[in-house]
DNA sequence: ACCTGAACACCGTTCAAGT
DNA sequence: ACCTGAACACCGTTCAAGT
């Protein structure tokens, strides 16, 4: 009777780098990369900053663990019988929706030589490649401008939501900018002006598929496929 | 005699917002983008952190009107004649170099909706993706594409960049990244390791053009031109 | 109008001390 | 082996006080 704790008050699991990880996921989301915070982060753990560092090695492997977490989830587990070209748009859907959900990610190089957490976007974006036909020499070029595409609109993603007011929702930014591209300088910008109307009705996810049919367009009129 | 100072000494210019962009630029080519600071920064210009902020309002703003100076620096003055490809091939290629001398500039987005640093850029595509002859419909997809991923490239190569030990130079970086491929779970990365042997013997800025003539292609073979 | 520099409210990271 | 939390060496930014 005494041996025993009388309630049982569900102890706290034991920290883990998983924990960790999971935690600064959930900060990340709701406080964006500036509100993850050792401290913050050790609060929500309800521990000290430097337990942490007892399982992980600084932030930088954190956002790294971070966003690994995250884009596995997306990467699809078996090959679904479609064509490849289908296969590169779900695929580069499922980041461009990761990184919506987590603007975070977009900021995320890999910085560790050659194992960074986008690999596994590389990986498989090569094997749709293989799968059109592109010749071995030509393989890298093409799934590299396809990586670097769709790391370059998550970058430009995540910079847009950095710096949303929270009250200012995509419909209305898009509005803001295209009033500020009207305004321009003729001179200086005069091709910007031109393409400021058609700001307003923008849909992201069309816009960036159309990005990816056109380098899919190239590989293939280039190529073969 | 008395009026007038005996040595002249040369006066410190008084501070003014392009002396401290300039200065800004200065530490970010040397210390990189951790080194700059308003500390670093007030030391430099022989002056307190304080006198910074009654020019410039604060680091996003400091950091935007380094990205945007040297930007600009890379732009083309005059139309030069020769075919759109061949302008898009140059105008990539500038701020691809821009980035490689000042990486600090692939980590900058616009962050004020509209008007980015980078907007330059987008507008001298724009023109060119004009002259090739694209539908207006579709311009904006055209110069999209090829602006996200020039700024793919450029976010990477500032990845890089950033974790390379100055000791480490290119050709050992990717001999080091090659080996790394190699030694990956074979099922997990079936494809990064069929390319690994072709990173060793890769060139940037040839692998770089690759991509945008991908794209170039993808753009007329779609919208003719 | 412009500059100074101390002060404020934070950071990431370390480390002696605990269990 | 793992956790605690105070302490260190920084940050960006503000602001009373000077010229």
């Amino acid at each position: 009777m005494a041996t025993r704790a009388r309630r049982p008050e569900r102890r706290e699991e034991p920290l883990s780098r998983e924990r960790i990880v999971e935690a600064a996921i959930a900060i990340l989301d709701t406080a964006g990369e500036s509100g993850l915070t050792f401290r913050a982060l050790a609060e929500r753990l309800a521990t000290g900053p430097g337990a942490i560092y007892w399982h992980v090695s600084g932030k930088d492997e954190l956002l790294g663990a971070a966003t690994e977490a995250v884009v596995s989830r997306v990467m699809p587990v078996g090959t679904a019988d479609t064509t490849p070209q289908d296969a590169i748009r779900t695929l580069a859907l499922g980041v461009f929706d990761a990184i919506d959900a987590h603007p975070w990610i977009g900021t995320q190089r890999g910085r560790t030589p050659g194992h960074s957490p986008m690999l596994r976007v590389f990986e498989h974006l090569g094997r749709q490649v293989q799968a059109l036909g592109v010749p071995h020499a030509d393989q890298f070029s093409a799934v590299s401008a396809l990586q670097h595409y769709i790391l370059g609109v998550g970058g430009q993603n995540a910079a847009n939501a950095r710096e949303h007011r929270p009250d200012m929702d995509r419909t209305e930014f898009l509005s803001t900018t295209a009033a500020v591209w009207a305004d321009l300088d003729p001179e200086e910008y005069a091709f910007t002006r031109t393409v400021a109307a058609e700001l307003r009705d923008h849909d992201d996810r069309t816009e960036f598929l159309a990005g990816i049919d056109l380098i899919v367009a190239g590989i293939t009129a280039r190529f073969g496929g």
